[in-house]
DNA sequence: CTAGGGTAGGAAAGAGTTTTCCCATGGGCC
DNA sequence: GGCCCATGGGAAAACTCTTTCCTACCCTAG
């Protein structure tokens, strides 16, 4: 009570009943104890303030109860979304949520894998896809395989491919239902900002898009792709390098909301009204940026919903020996940001 | 190497060391070791793949490596902001960030407390604005107390009044500012989003907005603050109410962005147009909302700095006996929509 | 009335580190 | 040459729990 801590010991002690008594009645094992015994001692705890020792706990039980959750970026809105839903769940099981943000780099991923590893960790869950190469990938299965070995579980959101469950949209669809529908909306040349070359979910949605478009008879030239980084600015700055070269394309498909959101900004700034001079569609359909005028047309995942269920995956029932896919579909949602050329 | 855990035993085997002397090379203590034994016990960790169980380490040293942070919705850009300045100076210093999520109730603030404080957490760090209710402040500073007379650390954003180190917005200064120019603008008729009533950030915005209006001889109509939930759609809502039973006001204020968001969908809803038909502003300045169009007047608040000293203060140099605090000063940026008022 | 089985309680052995304390060795100094 | 001190190494205690194993007791059945 008076500094520092109230051991179980004491409150044994406190309480007249040995250790072990104690230890039952706080935890509550498989062993009963008497109803006497155990008033006595819940009295004493409350009355010494006990608190347990979460380290000792996990020592001597060899399992604690942190999750970890790793994203690249917390203030990007769609990480953040995710996280809530990963929040939600570990509260509600009254878990401790370790917050890694690894900044895209695969190095520190490892490291907080590591150190995810060293404290014991329950679970963790990965947000985001990883890039295609391989070796990379590589690393991240065998860290992904040592987590595991040591009893811990693991569940990834929209990273397919590596020896644990995932949840993941179906970019592929979701990129060519959006494509069919602006094509029905009369569009014909498109220019796309692809985000990084080697991520996996940018290329899916690319190609998906890609691929309606190529059913529906058109084709995409090849200047009117632009790659760059799958961020805010890395739109903006996509956008301004497609425009002063110039483009066809009377519609333009950001494989990411946060990427549509600069290159609005960028035509808003190259004073090019949206969706009059140029249409723009994004995906994700991200909560925070709902508010923006003109409303972004894109493909709505329920990310916050995403994230619950890789918690789930990664959480509750047995581990299974198979890697599970989530598959999540995603809706187009037309709003203001495209409409029917006009020229 | 096989299943399970290497521990610190089987490597000072290995290494044909004592225990003591491979815990002394692996974590570097006081002590000094020769250094042939030293790369014995280096060269037999590597090889065994040892990584140090960090409970065992938590309890022998009495002290772990975690940090807290406590918000109230991490999905809240407002929010995550801050937590990317923690992240970033916690991962710099090689500790884990265990992040809670209070949905804004006490109760749960208090669980999560508690729970940092049974795994030994080395700080924590509070942020966003509690309410003024003085029972729950009691409690809180009652378990912040707790907190560190168990040798913890803690810092608070936004909250001053607690027994910790706190780094603060100069709410009232910088509403005050913002009202000045708005004034100078030509408005004289204001309506104020004024966030809940019992919210100590809300309350210091709207007395320093309020005390600008007084110093230029100006008076708010008590019909003109409507009061409502600090989110997008509290503002969405309060502007729904205001504008309901309508308003002579030519500019409208949102104690914070999120709100100022929702205001500005409400009104688009309503067939009004923003700055033509009512100037809004808001306060905070979140990066992911500066591509709204019209683009926000608002203060700008550097929150991923704040959060980092917020960080620093909890972490770095010698705990205070004293409670600091840091004032921050926020910065009007005028943007597009607030303008002269047209009537 | 005794043997057997079930149950509540306690002693003690872990769990994997750090750290204290003790010992041996070697060097410097008189 | 003997003494003292500094230094590096190791044995063992400490940290706070959980859990196994043992004992004592009571109840029931034969």
């Amino acid at each position: 009570m008076e500094s520092g801590y109230v051991t179980l010991e004491q409150v044994a002690e406190h309480a007249g009943v040995s250790l072990a008594t104690a230890s039952r009645v706080i935890n509550g094992s498989t062993r009963q104890v008497s109803q006497r015994l155990r008033d006595k001692v819940t009295a004493s705890a409350r009355e010494l303030g006990y608190l347990a020792n979460a380290s000792a706990q996990t020592l001597a039980r060899n399992s604690s109860s942190l999750v970890g959750l790793l994203v690249h970026d917390i203030s990007d809105p769609y990480f953040s979304s995710i996280a809530a839903g990963v929040t939600r769940h570990t509260e509600e099981q009254g878990l401790v949520l370790v917050l890694g943000t690894t900044s895209r780099s695969p190095q520190t991923e490892s490291r907080i894998l590591a150190t995810l590893r060293a404290h014991r960790a329950r679970a963790v869950v990965l947000v985001g896809s990883r890039s295609t190469d391989e070796e990379s990938n590589r690393r991240l299965a065998e860290e992904i395989r040592l987590f595991r070995r040591q009893g811990g579980r693991v569940a990834c959101v929209s990273q397919e491919g590596l020896p644990a469950d995932t949840v993941t949209p179906d970019n592929h669809t979701g990129a060519s239902d959006l494509a069919r529908r602006l094509i029905a909306q009369g569009h014909r040349e498109f220019a796309i900002l692809a985000g990084p070359t080697d991520l996996q979910t940018a290329r899916e949605r690319l190609d998906g898009f890609h691929s309606a478009l190529s059913g529906a008879g058109l084709a995409l030239a090849h200047h009117n792709v632009v790659h760059g980084a799958f961020t805010r600015d890395g739109g903006y700055e996509s956008t301004r390098r497609l425009m002063a070269v110039g483009t066809d394309a009377t519609c333009l498909f950001a494989v990411n909301d946060v990427m549509a959101t600069g290159a609005m900004a960028a035509l808003r700034d190259l004073g090019l009204r949206v969706p009059a001079d140029l249409s723009v569609a994004g995906f994700d359909d991200i909560p925070t940026l709902r508010d923006l005028t003109p409303a972004l047309t894109t493909v709505r995942l329920p990310l916050e919903e995403m994230g619950e269920r890789a918690a789930a995956l990664a959480l509750d029932g047995e581990p299974a020996d198979q890697p599970r896919v989530v598959t999540v579909r995603g809706e187009v949602v037309e709003r203001e940001s495209t409409a029917p050329p006009t020229r």
